[in-house]
DNA sequence: TCTGTCTATTCGGAAAGACAAATATAAGTG
DNA sequence: CACTTATATTTGTCTTTCCGAATAGACAGA
């Protein structure tokens, strides 16, 4: 298994993007946007709903995962609905909340990715 | 497949301890050391050698990968030698490569995770 | 202990980023 | 057009983070 692997000399677009990605998840707040957005699109007054952060925070943070291509926009009338721009940014939370859930339980290092549904209380 | 799925409202641990390392991954500097540690480890003198940056940066980025629990060190007569704490970091750090590749290569979704040997330069 | 090597930490300044109120823009309604 | 709703952007302030020279600490050999 485990035949591929990023040389440690990685191309440098790659090198940019991968840390613009991760740039972008490194706040709670667009963590749980992305969670938001994982499965459903929702407009920006769903949002600041769920968060229950001010309207302009939510929007900053929406436009700054936008920017970054991670979530895509449609307008619909006056509303704007925000969804995944695709489903590498969904894949990669999930996996990143599948590992911080093995640590919290204690688990010294998960042998295959098996995250548990409704997350584990 | 992919029955499991994180909630949108998660544990509070794993939120912080997620976003804990997505901003530890969100240098470049700190995921080339990562790559660099993918697989062996790695003295401070080496990895200084490999980035070519100052030793207090190196050391300081390496300090801080460390507070995040994602490397370990084991000292060697007078010389530190760091090796990643487990295989999530990797995992992870792959796996947003494998993206930015795909990506950069043109390509829309992917179907399923596939990197290729080397890095496809 | 003195010296050289290797690594960690401190420190001051610069740059980046976050916050939220206020303001601007866009779209629909009458 | 006037008005309302929904969203975006601007603005000033505050906090965080980064950088790297300088300094401190740890270890081995003489």
């Amino acid at each position: 298994m485990h035949e591929h692997a990023v040389p440690s000399q990685p191309h440098p677009d790659d090198l940019a993007r991968v840390t613009e990605v991760f740039k972008a998840l490194s706040e709670p707040i667009r963590v749980q946007l992305v969670l938001l957005l994982t499965g459903s699109e929702r407009s920006v007054t769903q949002l600041v709903e769920a968060l229950d952060q001010p309207q302009s925070t939510v929007s900053r943070h929406l436009a700054l995962l936008r920017s970054a291509d991670l979530v895509k926009t449609r307008r619909e009338g006056t509303s704007v609905h925000y969804c995944l721009a695709d489903s590498h940014v969904a894949r990669l939370v999930q996996e990143a909340f599948s590992h911080a859930q093995h640590e919290r339980l204690g688990l010294s290092d998960h042998p295959a990715a098996r995250p548990v549904p409704g997350g584990v209380h």
